[in-house]
DNA sequence: TGTTCCATGTAATTCGTTACATGATTAA
DNA sequence: TTAATCATGTAACGAATTACATGGAACA
């Protein structure tokens, strides 16, 4: 059983999930496409970690709920209090940062608008996913305590919210030199 | 060539490197073991992106110093502005964190006292790697300018500081909750 | 009429990690 | 004396991506 494999167990340990459903809501925590989750449950049920119920859809495909057993309960606190591993972060617009003189001041700023763009929809999605969690705790303005389930998901919103708020911060602050030095450009043309 | 072997030529735009320092100076951008470094230089230097001189030391072991080529400049530049692929991020402690209800205080305490701890030696490491980027460009307080080859790696620095920051602030706002809980549980011990 | 969403799966390929290999120097 | 740093490489394995495969509903 690998990392994702657990990751699977933490997201159904909280309720039951489709397997598409947990491909979409693993994404923020740890990516992972569909061709890698699929086997993997299939795994995980031989195992007797989880187990599923087959629902027919009328107007949409039949899904398979999937839910946790005792197994897998015990198989996730065992992993829980294990170290965990340094997180991985592969970024490619940070290695085309690295570069930034060679490009063109356009291409630049193009560059870190993409991205700035990019982490307004994360933004909107994590307050939205913070907005649905407060309807389904039915905390208004509260937090869940430490033994509610949704413990993990608030602190991980809250979390993420501010990580895409630095991202967009730091987007603004790069933007302003690009101008800067544009600008300066602008006022004093080369002779 | 793959979006590493791209890395390697924007590290090498601004200097010179080892492949082993390249292993190590890539790895707040894009992770990466020396396994899949060193292949990927023989490659580049096959395609006329790179090449290097050995360098024969006593005390320690031989190494090649790598240097970016007209061809491989030219290959960055059109890299440079094509888009960039989403961030990549896995990040265990996020799966831990989400069932973090499930595990015992102390062990939950114990995971983000851990993270805290990484995050505290990385920020020492990138406030250290600003210092030596002010020694370097000769620039005790200002930042170096767009044109500067040094600008990127400014940017990222000062990028990585604050999210190392964010992270910390994180963990201190998690550990406070965890620790009230604790104390009313200590005041109010069940009955 | 083309794209996205739902929903699941497999196969081929590439990417990334771990292990194997060597070896001297220095700090704890 | 055990580990870490410097320094390079290859081989085997596991993990992750891309492509193949299907199909109806809603949306633009």
């Amino acid at each position: 059983m690998n990392t994702l494999s657990y990751g699977l167990l933490a997201l159904l340990s909280v309720k039951p999930r489709t397997g598409y459903e947990l491909m979409q809501q693993i994404q923020p925590l740890w990516r992972a496409k569909h061709s890698q989750i699929y086997p993997l449950l299939a795994k995980l049920e031989q195992l007797g970690c989880v187990r599923f119920v087959q629902v027919t859809q009328k107007e949409k495909p039949d899904k398979k709920i999937y839910s946790i057993t005792e197994t897998g309960l015990a198989k996730l606190r065992s992993w829980l209090p294990e170290q965990a591993d340094e997180p991985v972060k592969r970024d490619e617009l940070l290695l085309k940062a690295y570069c930034l003189s060679l490009a063109e001041p356009r291409q630049a700023r193009h560059l870190i608008a993409e991205r700035r763009a990019l982490f307004q929809n994360h933004l909107a999605k994590y307050n939205a996913q913070l907005a649905e969690l407060k309807r389904e705790t039915g905390l208004s303005d509260g937090e869940p305590g430490l033994r509610s389930p949704y413990f993990g998901n608030y602190i991980l919103i809250k979390r993420a919210i501010a990580g895409a708020q630095l991202e967009l911060e730091w987007c603004s602050w790069v933007m302003h030199i690009l101008d800067e030095e544009q600008g300066q450009c602008a006022e004093r043309p080369e002779p």
